[in-house]
DNA sequence: AGTACGATTGAACATCTGTTCATATGTCTC
DNA sequence: GAGACATATGAACAGATGTTCAATCGTACT
């Protein structure tokens, strides 16, 4: 990843701000530690852009805790959307690996992966109690 | 809800096709699950598309790694946008719950909420052996 | 007060997305 | 083969998104 070995080069060249005097040692570990994580980023932002649009997101809710594969004429019957919007929907969820999509006679059949089902799954584990309550309040920190 | 139980009028009002002759009782119980859970999506879906973003999936990747609180001059060292495109990004992220800010003196210290270290914790433990060698090969299933 | 600095905000604009409509593909039954 | 059905695909277009630039705000220092 020679674009992350710029960024260290660019950071270190900085002086180091009054902001951040920390010592460059623990930067550079940091830095080293993030080189792979840094190849992710653009396939999970993939996924996760893709998960973050409320017919799929739905889609892969209703697929999920059907426990079962549901076909597009049953998911159809659930979303707001036309026919080929859940066709186009169900397909950009099984480019990135979040349905499995399987063929029976005259029908497909779709399921929520292993990993759709644990990202849903920790969303909810970590949802903040009465989320609801919340919304707007951008309550700024006070200065300490 | 009504919006489900129009959803759940609808889907009980179809005859019963023959790809999904299933009985009618468990889907109502599906369905009733469900209801709740649609609530969130419209949240959840807004939560995921702030996080399906290479820059900002990559500002909290990186708050998430350092293990500290750090400012938005840091940040923009690692970023390959803007000053202004990382606070927005930030702001962004900040409203959904992402990423914590507090102010001290001078600077603003961003760092990753428990639910965004969740978020990319799952993401790690549930990705696929081998992902970058699936690019692009759609093998689609052959019908049984 | 004035200046410098860190960060935020708003406007503008090009690009990306999501839906629908129309058309195509594949499968079953007659 | 013809017709019906289930799903997929492509084009087109409105609306959303992400970035930059310019202006602004808040804090610290002299």
């Amino acid at each position: 990843m020679s674009k992350t070995r710029d960024r260290v080069r660019r950071l270190l060249a900085d002086e180091l701000g009054e902001c951040c005097e920390g010592d460059v040692q623990e930067r550079l570990e940091t830095l080293r530690a993030l080189d792979e994580t840094t190849a992710t980023v653009e396939r999970d932002s993939d996924l996760l852009g893709t998960l973050g649009n409320e017919t799929r997101l739905g889609l892969v809710r209703w697929l999920d805790a059907a426990e079962r594969e549901l076909c597009v004429c049953e998911l159809e019957a659930l979303a707001d959307v036309s026919e080929s919007a859940v066709s186009h929907a169900l397909s950009d969820l099984a480019a990135v690996g979040l349905v499995t999509r399987e063929k029976r006679g005259k029908w497909r059949y779709y399921g929520a992966t292993d990993r759709a089902a644990a990202l849903l799954a920790t969303l909810d584990e970590t949802r903040p109690d009465g989320e609801a309550d919340r919304m707007g309040s951008d309550r700024e920190e006070k200065e300490k």
